[in-house]
DNA sequence: CTCCCACCTGGAGTGCACTCCAGGTCAAAC
DNA sequence: GTTTGACCTGGAGTGCACTCCAGGTGGGAG
């Protein structure tokens, strides 16, 4: 229905117009319309295809794979193709996304230990450096003071 | 307790050689131990300080802001901005995950079109292109075909 | 008519985080 | 004694994904 410049897709889309011009240049969008000056005019279904590109990249795609995926969206009859490699990806989001609530669990545990050197602080704070991880536990800590 | 080779500790702590050298070098190792050959010995604590900015940089932090926190870490006194500095961080890792969750959903969405469009197909399968995500629902398939 | 602004193009440049390389050292294996 | 292999250094090179730039066009405002 709607049609956009594209400043307002580079808004709408949250990829920048440089992006945009360099994705049309890879290929990763195609058949952008053009008005009778040369400009490009997206539709809603360039936005849509534009949201898919940015779930792929923000959740780590390599724009080859996603060039991979552009092509097959272009060619009928490869859903099995596109389906499987959209699983594919959403497995690794999902290790991904895994990973990540385990180093942030690591994270967390360090700010308790920083979180109770403040509370308890005022009795127990002498010169600790940082007391790296496992050295705030193993009691290695005065072998480590100075570097964290 | 422990000392480790270059080889080892990339192996444990899952850098490469070039990397714990590139991290030396920058500030973001400092003290590392040598031997009476000048080559690096990696200790236990180090190791334990390399697990960290694993954690930071597995969870997207910036070299810039791990430099800055190694740089609190080997200043007493500072547990303060330490804690702040991850706090903010987890805060992001929070938000990642979330966006991560968010874009995930909508590829599963897609996985979804696409399932059913494998098993339903025998009989709804015609030249389809892609339909760019909305266009599956708004019916604007027919102009889009041929793009995805 | 002139100015400005949003846009166009091809191509060069950027930032980040490594990664690789050439040339050299040392200790242990053969 | 020489070969091997893991390591050392400074510095150059790489890959990715943009991002910027110079020079140019077209349409509407003043």
């Amino acid at each position: 229905m709607g049609s956009y410049s594209p400043a307002e897709t580079a808004e709408k889309s949250g990829f920048s117009i440089d992006t945009l011009r360099y994705y049309e240049k890879i290929g990763l969008l195609s058949g952008i319309a053009r008005n009778a000056s040369g400009r490009r005019v997206f539709s809603d279904d360039d936005l849509s295809w534009l949201e898919m590109l940015r779930c792929l990249r923000g959740t780590g795609m390599p724009i080859a794979e996603m060039l991979r995926y552009s092509e097959l969206a272009r060619v009928p009859g490869t859903v099995a193709e596109r389906l499987e490699l959209l699983q594919a990806h959403d497995r690794r989001v999902e290790e991904q996304i895994a990973l990540l609530r385990e180093q942030q669990s690591r994270i967390k545990w360090k700010i308790g230990i920083y979180g109770s050197a403040l509370t308890g602080a005022c009795a127990a704070q002498r010169d600790e450096g940082d007391l790296a991880a496992t050295g705030a536990v193993n009691g290695t800590a005065a072998a480590t003071a100075g570097r964290g």
